[in-house]
DNA sequence: CGTCCAAATTGATGCAAGTCAAATGGGTAC
DNA sequence: GTACCCATTTGACTTGCATCAATTTGGACG
């Protein structure tokens, strides 16, 4: 059964059909013209399918390439020397992994498959060639790296002026906002990550996070049973997010 | 003495002068042939100098152009609708800023001159044109991009998992490095920026940056009169930034 | 040279979130 | 089904840093 599915989804295991894949209107082809998406194409690479828990690649890793999550998803993480880690972001089908990597040797950071994920990969020295003949890709490149900063940014922000509350209302509204893009429930889903993950990523301890998950439960904000999540008053999560803004405003 | 000083600087107020730049190994034509160097000095245009305080451009400025800072420092922050500022980095002549706005239409971020500060102006547009022509010019753009992602994430993991001490060391060692960079003392310089920004960047309340500056002091760590800083014991600096780590490894 | 205001320092107190500890739940393999 | 392990939750206690308040310092300017 596991070999047939392998066979099914990489039936020429080194080229991705970017023209039949769903995710176009998402990911790198949405800065391509129709007509050039056959040179796109021919730099992408089908890549493996990876079970939860499996490294896409990590610090140690020769950089090579960025991944597209085309299903599942990926948490990255930077590890240091002592084995303390610090995730810096969770990634959806049609987001790129990997825009932090490109000054370097190696990988930056570790990317691990969250649940069964599949990727496409791209060569970066590749893909820069083709970003220098193709300007809209080119542009399309310094966008996403861009909003990376800027994410990255944000979650500086987050870290430093916002309480527990706070915070994790903003990861719960991001997961919504990008479900919904997706075409899923924005107040229905099942989270990608364990609560160590999220407390690791919002720099909180996993303790904190659960109690501000029945906190929020109790005020009838959130319905959550493990991982299911479900969204009940949306407005009241945006005010807990703005709240501290709103301070700011009276003063 | 101030005009014949503007004369100086900018006797045609257009063009730069990238061959005769003392920061061409650390600006952009660090990343650009000899004999392609014109081609960047084209697009460049000579800022103009910025007084401390003055914006370079804000979060309300249309996206035009990103600027290499030429001489003096300049500050970036994010700030929000109800006017709480996050101060996201610090920059030295030949770094480069407005990276984290190439994905939008207006900056994503105010700039300010700490101090008297003159800039290069590279119109984006042109930037891309260029990039699109020169392959190693884009790589380092993309390099340039990927090492702000990085030290972002870093920023982020400072936030998330350090101690206030811990904190104020490694700015103070990463202020210390890019001096040194820059052919000036790494243990003996001025700070650019207010214990209010430092603070703020620092995600710290302004008391607690004070606080610890004279910690350091009594420990004969550094010697500290107002912005003049002095480093006396960079050893033990670097092991404050460790120390959290090296307990990570003991357990 | 004194005046004024912002920046920086120092001290006292309170609280949000961390830490430690223990109980509960849920998933997986045998 | 049941045993095991890891994720999650809940409770009790501790603490680093924010906050509030009061000086002190220092630079800009008339």
């Amino acid at each position: 059964m596991a070999q047939a599915l392998r066979f099914r989804q990489a039936p020429s295991p080194l080229k991705a059909s970017c023209h039949q894949c769903s995710l176009s209107n998402l990911c790198l082809p949405l800065a391509v013209q129709d007509n050039d998406l056959d040179r796109l194409e021919d730099i992408v690479q089908q890549g493996r399918i990876y079970n939860r828990g499996e490294h896409i690649f990590d610090q140690s890793t020769q950089f090579r390439s960025c991944f597209a999550v085309k299903s599942g998803s990926i948490k990255t993480s930077i590890i240091t020397e002592s084995g303390e880690e610090q995730v810096t972001g969770f990634f959806m089908p049609g987001e790129i992994v990997g825009l932090d990597s490109m000054s370097s040797e190696a990988y930056a950071c570790t990317a691990k498959a969250l649940e069964r994920t599949s990727v496409c990969e791209f060569p970066v020295e590749k893909l820069e060639e083709l970003t220098g003949k193709l300007p809209d890709l080119q542009h399309h490149m310094y966008r996403l790296m861009s909003q990376e900063i800027q994410n990255s940014h944000q979650l500086a922000m987050l870290l430093s002026k916002n309480t527990a509350e706070e915070r994790i209302a903003s990861l719960l509204l991001s997961l919504s906002s990008r479900f919904q893009r997706r075409r899923m429930s924005p107040t229905n889903f099942s989270l990608p990550m364990a609560r160590n993950d999220i407390a690791n990523f919002l720099g909180l301890a996993v303790e904190t996070v659960s109690r501000v998950f029945t906190r929020f439960q109790n005020q009838g904000i959130i319905r959550a049973r493990g991982r299911e999540v479900e969204l009940l008053d949306v407005e009241a999560l945006q005010l807990v997010t703005r709240e501290f803004s709103r301070q700011g405003c009276q003063q």
